[in-house]
Order: C-alpha cells, then sequence, then structure tokens
DNA sequence: TAGTGGTCTAGACCACCAA
DNA sequence: TGGTGGTCTAGACCACTAC
C-alpha cells in the first residue's frame, strides 16, 4: 500500500514517485551536485518497495534530473561540472590534422560585450512567457575558440529571475553561465529546444566575428526550460561554421 | 553512442539478451514491421527470468530497434510507417497563421534528377567505409514542401549493397526512402550523425532551389548506420530556410 | 567492512487488445 | 476470454566506493 492518494487518471506509483522526486529538486530540497537520499530510504519515505523507486529514478536520470553513481549514491544534475561543460552547446570543430583528439577540449574563452535592462520586444516576451513590455536583460557574448571568435550569443532573461546580473558578475564567474546561473540565481537549465536557420551576416555581426558581411552564418534560436516546462530562456546565436559544425544524433 | 571500451570481464545477462535479440534482427529472422516473440517465449529460449527479457527489450526498444505495443506484442521498427516518415529529417514549417496545425503534415512532394554509378572520392569513400574508387551509386533528388523546393539531397550509397538501384525504382516506391532500402534491400537505417553548417549557395544549388547564388543555406552532412554501427549512406543536403527550419532538443 | 547502486529472479496483479 | 506488455513487490546476490 502506498502512502499517496489515488488519483481518478491512471497513473502507475513509479510516476507519482518520480513526480514527487521533482517537486523536491524543485523546492530546492536538494541542490545541483548534491547527493539524493538513497533508494531505500526513500522508499521508505514514500512507502513502496525499492524496486519502483529504482523505476522512477531511471526516469529522471534519463531525463538528466540525476546522475546514479554506483557505489557512491544518485547526484542532482549540474552544469558546474566539467564533464558536463558543453552539454548545451554542440558546436564542434572540423576534424583536421593537429587538431586536438577525441577527448581533448578546444581552447574556448569569451568576452562579455553588455548586460543591459530593457522592455521585452514581443517576440522576446512571447518566447520566455512574459508579457510584451515586462523587464527582461539582454547579454551579448562572443565564444572564441583558439582566440578566433566564432560565437555570437544574445541572450534574454527574465529580470525578475536574475535580479543583480551583470557583466562584471558573469566575467567573474568561472565555469559556464549555466552553472552561474544555478548557483546564484537557483534556476536551473533542464532541457532546451533550437531552431536553426542559415543567414547572412549584417555589418554588425560581420565585424565581431571578423568576417565579411553577408558571409553564411548559423542562426542557431534556443529556448531554455527550467523545472516544470518553464521557458527562462531566449538565447540567439550567430555561429561561424568555416572550421566548425554542430553536430547532431538521430535515434 | 559508442559502448566500445566496455571491459570484456563483465557483461550483464540482459545485455547479452539484447545482443542475441539484436543478432537475430541482422540476421532477418525478424523483419521490420514483424512481432517477435513474446517476453516469456524469448525467456524460456534464452533460459533466462522474464523480467531480464525485459530490459534487454527495454534497452532495444530506448534504441528504436523495436517497438512496444501494450496488448498486442513488440515489434520490429521501421521506416515504411506513417508515424516514423520523418524520424530522420528534422526540417519543419516555420509557425505562421494559416500554416497547418501541429499533428498536421504539410503536403510534401519529391522529384528524383538521377541516380548514377560511379567509383567513390576519397572523402565519400572514407565517410562509408570503403576505399577509394570503389563502386558507389549517387543519388540526387528535390524535397517540395507545398510545391515550393526546399531541399536538395545528394546521396551516396555503396553498390554493392544496392543492386539494381535506379531512378525509376526510386520514384516508384510509394513512401520513404530508407522504408525501400529495407524493403528491397534488407538494408535498414538505425541512426545517424549529421553535421550542419552554413554555406552559400552556388550556381547549381541556386537554380534547382529557386534563389539566388551566394544566398544562405543550411548545410547538413549525414552518415547513416545500420546494425552493428556500419556507416552505409553519405548524405549531403542543401535546406532553403527562408520559411523553414532545422529543429533539435537538447536533453 | 558497510553502504551504495546494479543485476536477476519469481510471482502476483493490472491495463490493453483481439477474437 | 486468453494473451500481450506494464506495474509492483520481496528478496538474493554482485560490483563499486569509501573508510
Amino acid at each position: 500500500m502506498s502512502a499517496i492518494a489515488e488519483s481518478p487518471l491512471f497513473s502507475p506509483l513509479y510516476r507519482q514517485i518520480s513526480g514527487l522526486i521533482t517537486r523536491s529538486l524543485q523546492a530546492g530540497e536538494w541542490k545541483p551536485g548534491d547527493v539524493i537520499p538513497s533508494e531505500i530510504e526513500l522508499a521508505q519515505r514514500y512507502k513502496v518497495s525499492q524496486g519502483t523507486v529504482r523505476k522512477a529514478i531511471d526516469d529522471l536520470s534519463a531525463s538528466n534530473l540525476l546522475v546514479r553513481r554506483q557505489g557512491k549514491g544518485t547526484f542532482v544534475a549540474t552544469h558546474a561540472e566539467e564533464q558536463t561543460r558543453f552539454r548545451f552547446l554542440r558546436l564542434a570543430p572540423d576534424s583536421a590534422p593537429g587538431a586536438p583528439k577525441p577527448g581533448e577540449r578546444e581552447p574556448l574563452s569569451r568576452r562579455f560585450l553588455g548586460c543591459s535592462r530593457q522592455r521585452a520586444p514581443a517576440d522576446v516576451a512571447r518566447a520566455i512567457g512574459l508579457r510584451a513590455g515586462d523587464a527582461v536583460l539582454q547579454v551579448r557574448r562572443l565564444l572564441y575558440f583558439r582566440g578566433q571568435p566564432v560565437v555570437l550569443d544574445d541572450i534574454w532573461l527574465p529580470a525578475a529571475l536574475f535580479k543583480g546580473l551583470t557583466s562584471n558578475r558573469l566575467s567573474a564567474y568561472r565555469g559556464p553561465m549555466y552553472g552561474l546561473f544555478e548557483a546564484e540565481f537557483g534556476v536551473r537549465m533542464v532541457r532546451a529546444e533550437e531552431q536553426i536557420r542559415a543567414v547572412a551576416a549584417d555589418a554588425d555581426a560581420a565585424s565581431l566575428l571578423e568576417l565579411d558581411p553577408g558571409a553564411p552564418l548559423l542562426s542557431v534560436e534556443r529556448v531554455a526550460y527550467t523545472y516544470g516546462d518553464r521557458a527562462v530562456e531566449l538565447r540567439r546565436g550567430l555561429y561561424d561554421t568555416r572550421s566548425h559544425h554542430y553536430r547532431n544524433e538521430l535515434g
């Protein structure tokens, strides 16, 4: 018997359990990087068998919300670790003689060009669930691979969630941007959707990316979501794909 | 995807079972669209418990090799069905008033421009595991959405695997190309990797896609694999993204 | 050695589908 | 009604990690 109220709609126990665990994550009961209680403890807490908790955790770890480590425990996934630094950046250098071997990391650096408070244009507001005119922060930055500018990002965030975010704070943080978001603002990016197009560089982008106006660029428009499928970031990126490519796996 | 360097010392039972099932698929014991034996039958056949077979099938169905249907059985995945027609085509129309609602399908048609036998150039040969000069078939085709040309594909296939493939046969087949491949040639595409770039249209592409030379196009280079991670197709696509986009999900 | 996740089993019962 | 996959349990044992 379970301690959970029966619902008129059929929902298997393990799904109810994964819902409860997600709520605890959302509420901050366990923070990114933390260990969560063992399967046996959770089974006692929710009054179900270990196998049911196991299946719930399987699902959450397939969704990249949790990470299992045999012998150690189950941890809340985080963007602040080395291995997951590029989980959302699909740009990879074209293979070439002298290029870093698989597993090695290309030298990457960044430069923040600004962080300003604005009223959200209609399209931005729609994308991140605000009303036109609501306050948003806009961040502009460049990414450099091996010293060459390759990515120009414009990022919009709801101002209400990121109070006090500045260029200086962004520059000072060591690690990926989403690591800063979860550590300083309690906003964890869980998944994202991207729309990709080919566009011609305008004068602005051309000068920042050090190429000719009209040159073809990859336009990558991303909406990122936190727990509960809540959109909290719109990002428009322009990628120079002369010596890099966007990689994707089709299953 | 590559679980290459797995320790040979320990392989769980369910993984051995999923390996045996994969071999049966590869050998054609069960063909695309067929039902495979029930979990109980497989458990008896392999002399393990139903739970172990279950876990093996879970993995294979997560890899899209099998499809479970409650109450009916477990089926070999196929490209020849309506619902999976677009599993490998990530191009979607930009949302616009008057556009088909989610779930509806954009009218799509195609035109084959040629199918010729060639000696494989070095880069093509490398991509699909042949030696330079080996015989390959090259297919060129256009895809039209709502009557407008949007995709120009150049496709290379090992001639040894696709004997007798012609433009006529391609045109005559109703359904997706990969459906023809599995039905007529016994080659089933299981997964693929894509590299995406922005390029400028050359004269040839511009005229076929009905746009100006130099216009930005999405270049999508795909290598598709069959069972056993064997590369069997190279495809270079040029997508007009003025009113469509390549969609992707990041988990 | 103790605790964690990982595997495997056996059996009961539920939800879905077809004849 | 009988067969399929789906859920849930209980318990045994294995593999990995830390102390």
